[in-house]
DNA sequence: GGGAAAAAGTGGTTTTTAGTGGTTTTTTTT
DNA sequence: AAAAAAAACCACTAAAAACCACTTTTTCCC
């Protein structure tokens, strides 16, 4: 199974097109042969997501299952399905993201590709660094975290 | 098992590399044939982590089984997962620092690499330095800490 | 204590590979 | 059918990684 590490900077070019790290790409082709989902991330950071896709298709009915009654359920379900994009690699080892995905994490031109093992997160450089420099505030942890010892 | 002890100033030069001392290469050696993986520390101290795989291989399962749904948890897997880079020592002993943790941890030409037990720490000369003269402030002890007998 | 030898650290050079941008062809839409 | 947009293809530039040689420091032996 996959397990993507560390981050990597990247650029987009003038079509919306950028090229997946070398390193990267080789997992992605031994995980799923190039074939990838693309779509939003459901809190409140405005990134993208991107899981090979076997690992989309563990996801998915999960999601499509939720109870949707409830109003944050429905929230998650019109992000994570509604913008879900399969793709393949094109033969440099590139994607082409669609406009709407482009807009709603506000992708220019400097792109951070973020690894987080099963997936990875697509941001802009601009607020991925804002969201480093970020206070970790007071938020709770839980309590597997507060065992934890790094 | 690896035991890190001591500090040792050493310096980066130009391209990022970095020579690590003969002695903690042979514990390195030792511990993981020279397979290390060099992280972002997640508490505020910006520095980096150094761990030989076998460690890394026991941490990192722990970061990702966090209940992502959770701020706190998804901040920490950001830092240790996003910013995980596995690397190995060049034919001279050396690592090359990838331009992200650099940045991250302010790392310029002077270092100081402090063994930490299973582990090492990497900081800026400057931050480690300007560290030892906080005032150890008036934080709460853990339990465990408070029955010390140093 | 001095000198020699070995090991460690440093810097530069070369080669390979990854990234970038442009061009052509195909498909779709009007 | 023509034009525009999208996709696939190809070539060039730039950066990273591996390699190699030199300098400095430390250690051991005389």
């Amino acid at each position: 199974m996959s397990n993507f590490l560390g981050s990597h900077a990247i650029n987009m070019d003038a079509k919306g097109r950028l090229a997946i790290p070398a390193k990267v790409r080789e997992e992605l082709a031994q995980a799923c042969g190039g074939r990838i989902v693309l779509t939003a991330n459901a809190d409140e950071e405005r990134c993208l997501l991107v899981y090979p896709e076997p690992e989309w298709e563990i996801l998915r009915p999960k999601v499509e299952a939720l109870p949707n009654m409830n109003k944050a359920a429905r929230r998650l379900q019109r992000l994570i399905l509604g913008n879900a994009a399969p793709m393949e690699l094109d033969g440099a080892g590139r994607i082409l993201v669609p406009p709407t995905l482009r807009s709603y994490a506000h992708l220019e031109k400097k792109l951070m590709l973020i690894g987080q093992g099963k997936k990875l997160e697509l941001w802009s450089e601009e607020r991925w660094f804002a969201w480093l420099d970020e206070s970790s505030d007071d938020d709770e942890m839980p309590p597997e975290m507060e065992a934890l010892s790094l």
